[in-house]
DNA sequence: AAAAGGGCCAACCGCAAAGCA
DNA sequence: CTGCTTTGCGGTTGGCCCTTT
């Protein structure tokens, strides 16, 4: 981290223009928060400028997307959200902003630094343990167990982990859908959000669903698996859980207005258009059914943005 | 008790895409 | 169409803090 700077040793004080830079201040944070508050989100260097900052627009955007956020859930993430990100990555790869986009209340960059600091060495260790005399010859592929997450070949582990540069980890897919031969479903995920069962090949977006009657957290079951033409296959119906976003329970929680109108705009403009339709629908999303056979890698990024934004509470 | 090492995480950097004149 | 500005994203850095030696 870098030092708070009380002094402005690196700033426009001292009679210069430059910029500073570093930790912020309380008296930054409250100079941001009460012109964000105040104004809303307008072009971000403007917003540095009228908000008495001396700082550049980025970092103010930054400091309010990642800190700042009247939204921000705090805290240590729970096995479900740990859960949901292992798996939205090894579908997504290391596009952080759209893993983050499902996990409300949490940003790309501490959802990034989880994993580059947390989950990323578990899944080492995971393998590391699984193979003892695992020196540099692979030979058959083991299961690993990552603590009750999922079950997947040191192999496709391995890739995960390692091909970080892979944008969607296309090529451990692939690398999954060669050998697997045929349709291999993966288990089902505990204490998922969107889950799957049915009609091999297919799956129907429920709506309107009331509650998870077991109480935890999952709503239905089923699989998602890799076809040995190298495409995904869906096995199941999708159960979208109620949409109660933060946005529209918030709405009708919070007395503070102003809170309110300010998270409905970073919802809002975080989702484009998709939470107004889901408050105008009485918190259920009622998007169009979706039908597929195969998807494509391609596809299924594009299908995942019709996926409800996933909304739980921890704790 | 002090030093070293490692983990965590806030923030910066560079690039690409989008928006606009 | 072009060039500039703004925004958004992912990778990386650097410093605090905790644990180990």
């Amino acid at each position: 981290m870098r030092k708070p700077d009380p002094q402005g040793k690196n700033n426009t004080n001292n009679g210069t223009n430059k910029l500073r830079k570093g930790l912020w201040s309380p008296e930054e944070d409250d100079k941001l928060m009460n012109y964000m508050l105040n104004n809303g989100q307008g072009c971000w260097s403007d917003v540095a400028r009228n908000a008495g900052l001396q700082r550049c627009g980025k970092s103010c955007r930054l400091r309010w997307i990642n800190y700042l956020r009247p939204d921000l859930k705090r805290g240590a993430f729970s096995p479900q959200e740990e859960e949901l990100i292992i798996h939205l990555h090894s579908i997504l790869g290391n596009r952080w902003s759209q893993i983050a986009a499902r996990l409300p209340g949490r940003t790309d960059n501490e959802i990034k630094n989880f994993w580059n600091s947390t989950i990323k060495k578990r899944l080492k260790n995971s393998f590391s343990t699984s193979s003892p005399n695992n020196s540099d010859s692979i030979t058959e592929p083991r299961d690993v167990n990552l603590g009750g997450l999922m079950s997947l070949s040191e192999h496709d582990i391995m890739a995960m982990c390692m091909d970080s540069s892979s944008p969607s980890s296309s090529s451990s897919m692939q690398a999954m859908a060669i050998r697997n031969q045929q349709f291999e479903p993966l288990p089902p995920l505990n204490n998922c959000y969107t889950s799957l069962s049915g009609v091999p090949g297919y799956f129907n977006v429920s709506t309107g669903l009331s509650q998870d009657s077991t109480g935890d957290g999952c709503y239905g079951s089923g699989h998602l698996g890799f076809l040995g033409n190298g495409n995904i296959g869906i096995e199941g119906d999708l159960f979208v859980p109620p949409l109660e976003s933060i946005c529209a329970e918030e709405r009708n929680t919070t007395t503070d207005n102003t809170i309110s109108k300010i998270n409905n705009n970073i919802i809002n403009s975080n989702n484009n258009n998709k939470v107004e339709t889901l408050v105008e629908n009485g918190n259920y999303w009622e998007g169009e059914n979706l039908r597929m056979g195969e998807w494509k890698l391609e596809d299924l990024m594009e299908d995942l943005f019709s996926f409800p934004y996933l909304d739980f509470q921890v704790e």
